[in-house]
Formats: C-alpha cells, structure tokens, sequence
RNA sequence: GGCGCAAUAGAAUAGUGGUUAGUUCGGCGGGCUCUCAAUCCGCAAGCCCGGGUUCAAUUCCCGGUUGCGCCA
C-alpha cells in the first residue's frame, strides 16, 4: 500500500515570504493536492536573534492570500504538533541523546578563535579545512569535568567513511564523498539546533515522506541523509527545484525591484495571477499556447518531473501581463475592493470617505481603467486625475497638444459647449464634440486631444467622453479653466 | 579555494538521434481606434564551446567554459 504523500514548507519567519518561498511552498501545495497528500506548515524559527513574530504572521497571511491551505501548521493543530521549532526542543535533546550515547555525535570545546587559527594554518599549507575532530580524542571523563565547570560547547555529528547517495526526483543520483563533510554541529553552544537537525528530527517525526525545497539545499543533503540513517528513521524522496533569480541572474533581492509577496499583495496583483506565474516559471505542463492556468488546473496537472532544472529569472513583464488578464476577468466587486483599500492605505482618501457613494465612483473608475492596467495600483499612479483636480500635467504632450495652433480656441468652444448640458453623460457629451467638430469643419480628434490633456492632464487613458461621464459637469469645466490659466501663463513666459 | 547543480532566442519553456527547432512574455513594424490599452496581422531573434560515439548529435558520453548554490 502507498504511504500517504507528506510534504511540508518550512519557513524561516526572519522577515517577508520570498517569491522563492512562495514557489517553493506553491510546488509542495499543488504535489500534496494532485497525490491526494498533507501538506504540513512548519515554522524554523530556532534563530531566536533574528525570529520574529510579526514576520510569523507576514508569512502566514502571504500563504493565506496566495490560497495555499496548509493541513497541519499554525493555527492547524495536526497530530505532530507543535509547529514551532522553539517549541520542539525536547525531540532535539531526545534524538541529540541517542546520538551521543551511540557515540554518533560528540562534544565539542573548541572555540571560535581556536578554530580560526587552526583553520588558517590549514589553509596556509594549502590544504582544505575541515573540522580536525580534536575533541574527538577527548576522553568522558574530561568531557565530563569541562562540562561540569561550565566550558562551553557544541554538540558534532561524526560523518562516518564512506560516500553518501540519495535520488533527487528531478536529477536522479546525486553522489558526495563524505570526506567532504564536516563533522557539522548539531547543537549550537545556546543550546539551539542547528538546521540540519532540527530539520531532519521534524521531518522524521512529522512523516514527512517527500522534501521538496529549493536547489540551494543540494549541499546540506548529504548531511541530512546521513542523519536520517544514524538516528534510523526512512530517509525521504528528495525534489530540488530551481531558485529564483533577478535579472542579472543573481540571487532574487531588494536590488531586482522586491522579492516579497505582501508587495505585489500591496500593488494590486491578483492571487491568482501570482500564483499562476509562479506554477510557470520553472514548470510547463507541455501544452503549447497555454499559459493561463487556474490552481485547478495546475494540481491537476502538477508533476515534479515537468520541473525543469536549471534557475528562473523572476520577469516582471510577463507577471505585469498574465495579471492583465487576470484583471480583465475579475469580478468587479473584487476589483473595487483592492482599489479602495490602496486609495487608503496610499492615503489618497481617508477611510471616512469611502461612501456608498465613492465606492460607485470607484465602480466606474475600475470599469473604464481594468483593460489599461497591469495591476490595480497602477490606477493611482497613471490616474490620478480621479482623485484629485490638482493633478500635474505631461507638460511635454501638453505642449504638443494645447500650446498648437488653435487648441485654446477649440477648449473654449468645448467648454462653452459642455456648460450648456444638462445631462452630462457620453451620448451627450459625444454629440457636443461632434457637432463641434463638423460645424467647424475640424477633426474631431482636434477637440478630443485637447479636452482629454485638460480635464486630466494626460494623453492616454480611458475614452474621452466616458472619462467626461465619470468626472462629472463641475469637474470638467473647473478644470478646463485652470488650464485655460496654465495656457496663457506659458503664452506670456514663452514669448 | 573545495564540492555540488545547471546550460534551447532578451525572459519563461516545449521538443527531437534525421524537424522549416514549436509556444508564451518582451522587442520591432503594420491594421483598428479620439488617445492609451486590448485585439488582429507580420518580422527579427535560439539549441554554450571542443572532442568522442554514430551513416547522422541540439539531443547520448567525456572535457572545458560560464552561471548559480553550499561549505570555507
């Protein structure tokens, strides 16, 4: 009978979720739902220096916005519970103890200074350092005497002769000489594990059965397997998947833009979108022409050997695009939503203000603008003339378009025209426009541009005459006349 | 420095011992349009290098190079 498929993502709560992270923890979500398996939440936090719990909560919410469900984890009590290594530290000293009865593992008195110094003279001779196993030679007894006086020390695990092999499901057969290995500590001088023991002791407590991680763990494998077989538990399948890169192929930082979820979270990205770009760098289900796959689609047709091996740069134009689409989908209502909440958070508007009525103005803003955008937020950057009338000009197209020959002339006909409406909706204001246009014998296009860079201070964006309809009678022609004012302003410094 | 992993256009990838090497994003050009966007049409652009195996290698093997990672 096949064991039940266990996959866990494990954190280190040191700051935000990394895309890395996420695309790590989004392979392991999408193999435990396409093997019918648990995926397990675990929490590394035994760097007590730089663990923090609102980076707890940071990574949590970023798993719960991107809709990766964790089956057993924080706030999901599971049978191996807890999922806090700081709260796990009795199995550390219970496997260490095992380990060091065994005589598998050994103190170590040794301290920083020390091993520098011997490390240099090592290196010196041009050879390679490794641990040189001098408290090895210790006896009990003064282990036991330099303990009782309270020296400290650090507990290292004996890498036995030999070499070590595991099957990674994307490579095949990954082979280290063990002379390579260090005799890596296990308990650190605080008492804390290391991460390779703590790693492997939850792992083979929590039953763990396939670790999929990114490919920088490669080199700690080795390690782990050998622990796994000195404390005889069943050593896992392996997957190593590819890390993330910025653009300069460098490891995926701060420099590359930001490499955090809450980010693109903030500026308006869809979870979807997100997750959808994430399944596709580094994994392609073979179907030519498809890119966009709902998180049906992609469990349904996950599978660890479709994962290509080599490193992903993260482009941020092709996750700009597949949100558009995303976007171009989405209910409105959600759209509104995430609008709302960036007008606030960016202080654009005080939460006070959003009113029934805001909130229908913001119906007709997304209406108008979610075919133009590639992320919501991107609304208050290129529109902003919809919040407020003291908007700045694209002075360069307002020279091309205002400053020519007859444009004044033409706004003052529009806004003469416009005054004199009603109803101020698109079929009206369209048919000012055009009656002006033939009246005059003038493209219509000649009032169109102009009307456009003075009600909103921009040459593109959402069609003139619903952008009429949106902003409203009052707004139009105050604005028209402040840039009347701006006209005649740079008439009078330009000449 | 030691060890490991990887290598198909600018990016993500498909694919193959014999193919005009496919697709998506991006780029460029054009159509449509009041602009932008969307959309449609077209174009440019790729198998890291060297050896071997083979009738035939981008594909298999070895070496190198480069990149990345781990350890120091």
């Amino acid at each position: 009978m096949e064991k039940t498929v266990r996959v866990r993502f494990a954190p280190s709560p040191t700051g935000f979720l990394h895309l890395g992270g996420a695309r790590t923890s989004l392979f392991n979500w999408a193999y435990a739902r396409k093997m019918g398996g648990v995926f397990v939440l675990r929490i590394e936090d035994t760097d007590v220096a730089r663990s923090t719990d609102e980076s707890v909560e940071v990574i949590l919410d970023s798993l719960k916005w991107l809709g990766f469900n964790w089956d057993e984890g924080p706030e999901v009590d599971g049978p191996y519970k807890p999922y806090y290594q700081s709260m796990r530290l009795p199995f550390y000293q219970e496997q260490l103890k095992k380990l060091l009865q065994t005589g598998k593992a050994y103190r170590c008195f040794c301290t920083a200074e020390e091993l520098a110094e011997r490390r240099e003279k090592t290196m010196a001779e041009g050879k390679n350092w490794r641990y040189d196993r001098k408290c090895f030679q210790l006896s009990p007894e003064e282990v036991e005497s330099r303990l009782s006086q309270g020296a400290s020390s650090v507990v290292r695990f004996l890498i036995p002769e030999g070499e070590t092999s595991f099957i990674d499901m994307l490579r095949g057969d990954v082979t280290f000489n063990n002379v390579e290995l260090d005799d890596f500590v296990l308990l650190k001088s605080d008492g804390m594990p290391t991460y390779n023991f703590a790693c492997v002791v939850d792992d083979a407590y929590m039953q763990i059965t396939h670790v999929i991680r990114g490919d920088d763990h490669i080199s700690n494998t080795p390690r782990q397997v050998l622990l796994y077989k000195a404390l005889g538990f069943p050593v896992p399948q392996y997957a190593h998947i590819p890390m993330i890169l910025g653009k300069d192929k460098t490891r995926l930082s701060k420099r590359h833009g930001s490499p955090s979820v809450t980010y693109y979270r903030d500026k308006g990205y869809l979870p979807d979108a997100m997750v959808n770009y994430l399944a596709r760098l580094s994994w392609a289900s073979g179907e030519e022409e498809k890119e966009i796959f709902t998180r049906q689609e992609i469990v349904e047709r996950f599978s660890l050997d479709q994962v290509s091996k080599h490193s992903a740069v993260f482009d941020l134009d092709k996750l700009n695009w597949m949100n558009s689409v995303y976007i171009r989908e989405a209910d409105q209502s959600t759209l509104v939503q995430m609008l709302t909440e960036i007008l606030i958070r960016e202080q654009v508007v005080k939460s006070k203000a959003v009113t029934t009525d805001f909130t229908r103005y913001c119906e007709k803003i997304v209406a108008v603008m979610r075919e133009r955008i590639k992320y919501v937020g991107q609304i208050t950057e290129d529109a902003r003339y919809f919040f407020t009338d003291d908007f700045e000009y694209d002075w360069i197209a307002f020279d091309k378009v205002l400053m020519s020959e007859g444009a004044e002339d033409r706004l003052v006909l529009c806004q003469e025209e416009l005054g004199k409406l009603d109803e101020f909706n698109i079929e009206a204001t369209e048919d000012v426009i055009r009656n002006l246009s033939e009246k005059h014998n003038i493209k219509a296009a000649q009032f169109i541009h102009p009307l456009r860079m003075a009600i909103s201070g921009v040459k593109g964006g959402p069609g003139l005459f619903e952008l009429l309809e949106i902003l409203g009678k009052e707004k139009v022609l105050l604005r028209i006349d402040r840039t009347l004012n701006q006209i005649r302003i740079r008439k009078q410094s330009g000449k």
